[in-house]
Formats: C-alpha cells, structure tokens, sequence
DNA sequence: ATGTCCATGTAATCCGTTACATGATTAT
DNA sequence: ATAATCATGTAACGGATTACATGGACAT
C-alpha cells in the first residue's frame, strides 16, 4: 500500500491539513497516485495512530479550524523503509480493452464514442502537465525534489502523448473494419 | 464494475470453469484487466444468481469434477447493455511515480534497481505480447472478435514500448543528477 | 520425498466509492 | 438568491488482496 507513504510525501514537502492534501491529489501527485477526500482522512487517522504524524488543530475565525499534520521522525523514517524496497506492477485495468476483446459483442458505434471520449480526456490531462511544466519547471531551480516532479511530469506527458497515439490508431482500425464489413 | 463484464465476454467465446478462467485472466484478458481466481469464484456465484450464467457440473474421474458457466440469453443482454456506455478513466496508481515525487527523501541506488526491475518486467510484458502476436495473430482470420484482440495486442505492444522507453528516460535523468551532485 | 498441476472454495482484512452531513464566507 | 469555496468528517457498501484449506495424479 502506498497511500499512506504518498500522504507522508507530500507532509514532507510542509505540512498540510487533510483539505490540502486533498488538494494536492486532485492537482499534483494525485496525477500519478489517485485518492478521495475520505481515504485521505481515514489514512491520516491511522498515520496518527502509528505515530508517523502530529496532528495540531490551529483556530480560524469565519472559517472552520484547521488540523494541520506534521510529520514524524517515524514518518520519515517510515518513508525511507518503504522507498528502499520496490513496489509492485501497477495494477492494470481499462474497460475500453475488455470492450475490444469482446468486438463482436458490442455496438461499433457506441465503441468509435468511447475512444472519442477517451482521447479527449488524454488531451485534457496532456495540457495541463504542459501547463504546469511551463509555469514551474522550466526554470533553474536545481533542487533534488524539484527534479524529481519535473522528471515525472516528462514521463507523464510522454505516456499521455503514446496513449494519444495509440488510442487513434485502433480508432482508424475499427473505421476500416467497418467499411471492409459493408 | 467491468469484473463481471469481462466474466461474459470471455463466456461469450466458450462455455468455461473457473479454473479456465483463472488461467484466462492469468495469460490474455487478464494483461488488460487483472484478477484472481478467488473474485472470479465470488463473481461467477453472483452472475449465477443474477441468471447471467448457467452453471453445470461435468464429473471426472482422477481429476476433481469441474463446474462449467455458460453464458444466458440475459447475460449477453448485459454485456450489450454495459458495452453501449462510456467506462471510466482508469485509475493511476504508481508506486515508482510517487518515490519520483519524493525524490529528496529516497535511497536512490535503491530507487535506480527498482527501475531497472520495472524496465525489466514490461520487456517481459513486451516480449510475451509479440510471441502471441506471431503465433495467433498474424494469419489470416477476419471475424470481429480476431479482430478485436489483435488490435488490443498491437496497443499493449505500443503501451509497453513506449513505457520502456521514458523509464529509461527517467534513468537516464536520475544518473546525470546523481553526477551533477558529486 | 518434493513439488507442480488440477480444481474448488472460505475467511479476514483492507482499499475504494458513494452518499450523507454540517455550516459560515464570498463571489456572481 | 445561488453557487462555490473552505473544512471537517461518518456510514455503508463493494472490490481487491492475502492467507487458509483440501486432495488426488503425476513427474523428478
């Protein structure tokens, strides 16, 4: 399980109420580790409960309060045990592959729809990552952290690039099984 | 749920146990969506209850018998049904991209092997896709269905390359870092 | 002897999703 | 007025993973 360890990544950068972090994986690492508002509060209770992190409640007026987590020596400690040992194959699952195994059995035209969708949602995801490398990372900033979500930004705008291209090449197949079908 | 959905369509091929099935989600539907043979065994009694499937058992002898599910009238019904609406993006979740993230907190010798294994593991991928490529799928056979997993061949075949390529983006970038911090 | 294949499942736990719930502030 | 933003959570359900469990056949 890695949501705790990307929770505890991202309170080692500052630390962050539960809505930050909520935040933070609607918007940045959220892109490559995805989590809900309620799995970010029930995790953070158990990281509370293992003592990986300190919770402080800090009093606003007008708004509800904040209960910002702070990590641990633990926590960080925790982090390092986790990054040295290596994770597993993400865990693969499209239901757009399972509709082509089954072309036989399914309306062409509701498929040739879904692949439309599809790339589209692909190209929405691809500029927002050129956005974002635009803004903050195409300066100087030398840091290893900096790096690091630079790096992955280029990896993520390189597999949205190849899903582009793949998901338009089968869309010009099942054209052409179409029209060989008349 | 496309679990249930990928059950049917490989039903609609053959009549199977779920033993067979097991080994179907171990070595071709299952490259596109992952699952054990224990939620097959749960799933295959809900589509019984569901009148999805009908179920037979075939006794053998020296062997323990087997239960064979064939695919109902109802249950083809259903997977037209689910195949006629847009599926759902499918969910990132990527360990390496995370470690990537926290890069400053990350044992990188470690973080370089787990690299070098994931690299490893979709030329593995890669290479079990073009065996079933040439063996299965460069003839002649025209139906729909043929169709169908050739082209969900050739876009895991073009997923998986272009995966192995920006992983060794991404070491390439880790190793020149590593350098500019000597 | 040891292990793998065939073939079925149950139980416990954990992760993920959907819906419910509150309530003030600020922008349109 | 209406909606969005800030900020927290609970409850119920369903999906996924891990471990446990059985037992004969056959190969090394």
């Amino acid at each position: 399980m890695a949501l705790s360890e990307a929770i505890l990544v991202c309170l080692t950068d500052r630390p962050m109420s539960g809505y930050d972090l909520a935040k933070t994986f609607d918007a940045s690492i959220g892109f490559f580790w995805r989590a809900s508002h309620q799995q970010i509060y029930r995790e953070l209770g158990k990281l509370r409960e293992k003592g990986f992190v300190k919770s402080q409640e800090i009093a606003q007026s007008g708004k509800p309060n904040r209960i910002v987590h702070t990590i641990t020596p633990a926590g960080a400690e925790a982090v390092k045990v986790w990054s040295s040992k290596p994770g597993r194959m993400p865990s693969v699952k499209d239901e757009l592959f399972v509709k082509f195994y089954a072309l036989g059995s399914v309306d062409m035209d509701a498929l040739k729809d879904h692949l439309t969708i599809r790339i589209d949602q692909h190209q929405t995801k691809l500029s927002k990552y050129r956005k974002i490398q635009d803004r903050y990372y195409s300066g100087e900033d030398q840091s290893l952290n900096h790096a690091g979500k630079r790096i992955i930004l280029e990896m993520g705008i390189k597999e949205e690039t190849s899903r582009i291209e793949w998901l338009q090449a089968a869309m010009f197949e099942i054209t052409k099984l179409e029209q060989a079908g008349n």
